[in-house]
DNA sequence: CTGAAAGCGCTTACAG
DNA sequence: CTGAAAGCGCTTACAG
């Protein structure tokens, strides 16, 4: 039989129209007409081929050809209660650094044929709906949490929730609280970076922080200031710079290390951002990175290996974070009940050195 | 009637599971027996209210408090054969660019009670499904596209699709097709480019321009060797360089300017990544911006003010550029014939001035 | 290996 | 203003 894709067109024509020339998806329905099998068989036959005969199999397959079927998701999401899709909720989705996160998810989400939904913190609460609803109301299967600063009630609803399972945060998480989690070696990350500055001969060392209450700024913070006092090093009180992860920050955390009598000679920032902001404002009031001081990021985003100068950072794999999450994500999904679920996979940091950091003159 | 929220358990754990104290999604059918109506009133109480009366609403609001009742989308959806969400399809969704053009999407989306689906060309090419499919399967009801450069088989099977007229493209666009768009006026954006760099006095400015058979690099070039040639100025050939929107294009860029005998005063490059790239190539080669040579970018993406130098940009409202394809997207969702839907918005740019331009020495 | 039948949870003419 | 009933397009025990 030979098939042009007009036969198509003609085909859902006539089928629900007459002689119309109005085109209509075709269904399972149209597509058992045509192989003259059941639905049941077309359904298997697509979803389970192994369990039909070879010639069934066959008819199917020309007859899906001829119709031009195409599965109805949103039929299949209700018999099945999946909705085979996954919400991915960041706290402002206009922050590039989480691109590289959602590419990786997205990878792995398509792979294993599922969907991926975004949203972000503000606006889910912004329209007045409840991020649980997601996952109540048939929307997603589960969820990536990439934001550790949710309202303590949100948190509370989404623990007490019968989804709880469902829920993974990626890169921050949420102390107290059992949810599955994907993060990097942040104190490892931070040790490392204490001690490059160390080795360089740095002995007055600086820590531009984080926003307050946030997970990554508090280990970080902890971490450098136990690194720095097993090293045996000096840490006064206004050595620890607080930040919040921006730009702006990082202007304002110079203009604080400008203003000290005993500068640091070496300051490490809790993100590239404000690594990048510290020495775009050192620069305005013409002081030289690392001449005068070495400065250095966490993250190692895009955007640092061409600023200027190109800035010593610590790795983190973000598509290696995205894909992670994705999957241990999906495995509870189609397993909730399984014992041997992965709940916390902390992923391996690296030190980029650049120029950005040097050897103590 | 006093109800805590052990009432809620209590009731969903009885009504499915007798004694059990296992909880279950209430379904329409249990708000309509708490509520002592049919499941038709207790659905239009929550869609239409003002359909029923005061009292049937009084106590249909007392029924979905008691039973927790959520509605389940994908029995919606199915039922009203629409998927309340729309694809966002990306060239890639590491690129930061998109970020706030995502964020002006979503806003709107979320807003007008749509999800936002996210999927990158390169992935659903690779996932071996076709685009098209998004809409056929009923995943979702329309699509907004930020890739002028999709395959042109995969082109044509969108403008041949029923569903052409839920395609909108955001950014870029695709000569020749009749698809609805939203763009920023490129054109003008150039024109105010050239026209800052010649009042500042420089008579000789090259164009880094983006990738070859992209939209945007083709517009922008054209516009630019237009204005130049209105301005009267000698435009060498080798002063049009090619680059592809990247950083790494920039310091390619660079290096070519470096290279020539008569070296341009002034460069405007098709994007902020290539200017900044540009300028940090040079840096590295001991040539100053903008002492040695005025550089400027467009887009002012939001690193461009944190540059050393601050960037000199042709500013795109993103957020703006969002909202508008969400909206006009939702129009054309809801009154496909429609004769009046807006088909193409042009926004409007701005000159930035900063400190990588400055006049003629 | 295959089919008849039930049902996922909604919405919406239609009739009253 | 309200209800009974049909049906959106699938999947999946169950029976043969």
């Amino acid at each position: 039989m030979f098939l042009s894709i007009n036969n198509v067109i003609d085909y859902k024509a006539r089928t629900e129209f007459g002689d119309q020339t109005v085109t209509k998806t075709s269904t399972l329905q149209d597509v058992a007409r045509v192989a003259k099998v059941s639905t049941a068989t077309v359904s298997r036959t697509l979803s389970n081929p192994d369990v039909v005969s070879e010639s069934t199999r066959r008819r199917v397959a020309e007859a899906v050809k001829v119709t031009g079927y195409r599965i109805n998701r949103a039929a299949r999401n209700l018999r099945t209660r999946r909705a085979h899709s996954v919400l991915v909720l960041l706290p402002d989705l206009a922050n590039p650094f989480f691109s590289t996160i959602l590419e990786g998810i997205s990878r792995n989400l398509s792979q294993q044929g599922y969907s991926m939904l975004i949203a972000s913190t503000a606006q889910v609460h912004a329209s007045g709906e409840r991020l649980v609803d997601y996952l109540d109301d048939a929307r997603a299967d589960g969820m990536i949490v990439l934001d550790g600063g949710l309202d303590p009630d949100v948190v509370e609803t989404l623990e007490n929730s019968p989804q709880a399972k469902r829920i993974l945060f990626a890169c921050e998480w949420i102390d107290g609280t059992s949810f599955a989690s994907v993060r990097c070696q942040n104190r490892q990350g931070t040790r490392a970076a204490v001690n490059h500055l160390f080795d360089l001969g740095h002995r007055k060392i600086a820590h531009v922080t984080g926003p307050v209450g946030n997970v990554l700024m508090h280990t970080r913070k902890d971490a450098f200031v136990e690194e720095v006092q097993k090293l045996g090093l000096t840490l006064r009180p206004e050595w620890l710079i607080a930040g919040d992860f921006s730009l702006a920050a990082g202007c304002l955390a110079a203009q604080a290390w400008i203003a000290l009598d005993d500068r640091p000679t070496a300051v490490f920032c809790a993100s590239d951002q404000l690594a990048m902001g510290f020495i775009a404002e050192l620069s305005r009031h013409e002081f030289s990175v690392p001449k005068d001081v070495s400065v250095m990021g966490f993250d190692d985003i895009d955007l640092a290996e061409q600023f200027i100068p190109p800035l010593t950072s610590v790795r983190q794999d973000r598509l290696l974070i995205g894909e992670t999450a994705a999957k241990m994500l999906i495995a509870r999904i189609k397993a909730p009940d399984d014992g041997h679920l992965e709940h916390a996979a902390v992923l391996p940091v690296s030190l980029v050195t650049r120029e950005s950091t040097a050897a103590l003159q």
